[in-house]
DNA sequence: GTCTATACGGAGATAGAC
DNA sequence: GTCTATCTCCGTATAGAC
């Protein structure tokens, strides 16, 4: 095995596993039996437990990167690839109720911790907030539109909290029918402000 | 000391911690050495730590229950009351930047942890949500006044977490005010149905 | 590159003196 | 009731053979 290819998996696994247990709960030990490798031959790819954390935050970002840029690529409208980013709730919807939001319950787990990589954490935030906001300038509402994707992407975190605690597959689909209703309303009024200056 | 004033000063100190470290990251020397006794004395009290969790737990749903029937004596209005829940995002502004709501940090990270006192924490959610269920039904919305308080307690987590990444005040106050707009236009809503129905 | 063996600290938990 | 001393296990991390 190559050292990359080792290293990726560790990566790979150490992500599935800080997602699904979370970061303080998932030991070497955990991860090294998911990579079937031994415990001492982890340090030869890492030297500690929180450089493997950056690891998997960089991977997130890059993957996170290629997800919105995918649906910019699909050449929807605006407001579809809004809903793109609404539908993640639906097509997540069981991992959702099970662990929760990747984003949202690593960036709470590491605020408690008080944790170093606290702010790389919250970037995965600000990647879906800045391509939520370009949505929304792109309907018409470049005046507020980075307060448009906070109240997004708050909802978003709303639903994956209560999901996870009431694990209420139907509420999801209800939030998330309303986030769908509301992103087309605000797209509406974009359009009536544009028609009404001409 | 006797042995109900140390108990409770064991379960004070360990709702604090839970709360600002997580469960997890709480040792019983943490807790040991915030009531100033013994790691041995500890085990006087309590068997477990996790018989520690059921005694915060059960002791977050006394002061929940305690605080909601207090906004229900103080005889204003069910708006009044609903603003009153959403006004805990502004009191606790501080600390839920720091550290997240204590509900939803709490059921998430015992979720990861895939822990037998899950359901007991969601109880916490239960009692917000049926809380304000009762004033949305006050309010003439007893049709979907269920769904309101879901919608309402969704909002209230998606603050906390977006909070607690991004710790913008602004941000808060502006997702309150909006929550509150919003509770006040679904009570002219129950009004027009009442008169419409006359 | 990967392994085994091991050091070392801190966790939860117990025993028994006072 | 509270203490000190101790047990055991498991965590991260290191050393050195292969």
């Amino acid at each position: 095995m190559t050292a990359a290819a080792t290293r990726l998996q560790i990566v790979e696994e150490a992500d599935r596993l800080f997602y699904e247990q979370g970061f303080a709960a998932t030991s070497l030990a955990d991860i090294a039996a998911a990579v079937r490798i031994s415990r001492g031959n982890f340090y030869y790819h890492f030297r500690t437990k929180d450089e493997i954390l950056d690891a998997v935050i960089v991977r997130r970002l890059d993957r996170t990167r290629a997800m919105l840029d995918g649906w910019e690529a699909e050449g929807g409208d605006a407001l579809g690839r809004i809903r793109c980013f609404v539908g993640m709730l639906v097509a997540n919807r069981a991992a959702i109720m099970a662990h929760g939001c990747p984003v949202g319950t690593l960036c709470n787990e590491l605020a408690k911790l008080d944790h170093a990589a606290q702010g790389d954490a919250a970037a995965l935030f600000t990647l879906f907030r800045d391509w939520l906001a370009r949505q929304f300038a792109a309907l018409g509402r470049g005046a507020d539109a980075d307060l448009l994707a906070l109240h997004l992407l708050m909802r978003s975190q709303g639903v994956a909290t209560l999901a996870t605690a009431f694990r209420d597959q139907a509420f999801v689909d209800r939030e998330v029918a309303a986030m769908c209703a509301w992103a087309a309303d605000q797209a509406a009024r974009g359009e009536t402000r544009c028609s009404s200056s001409r």
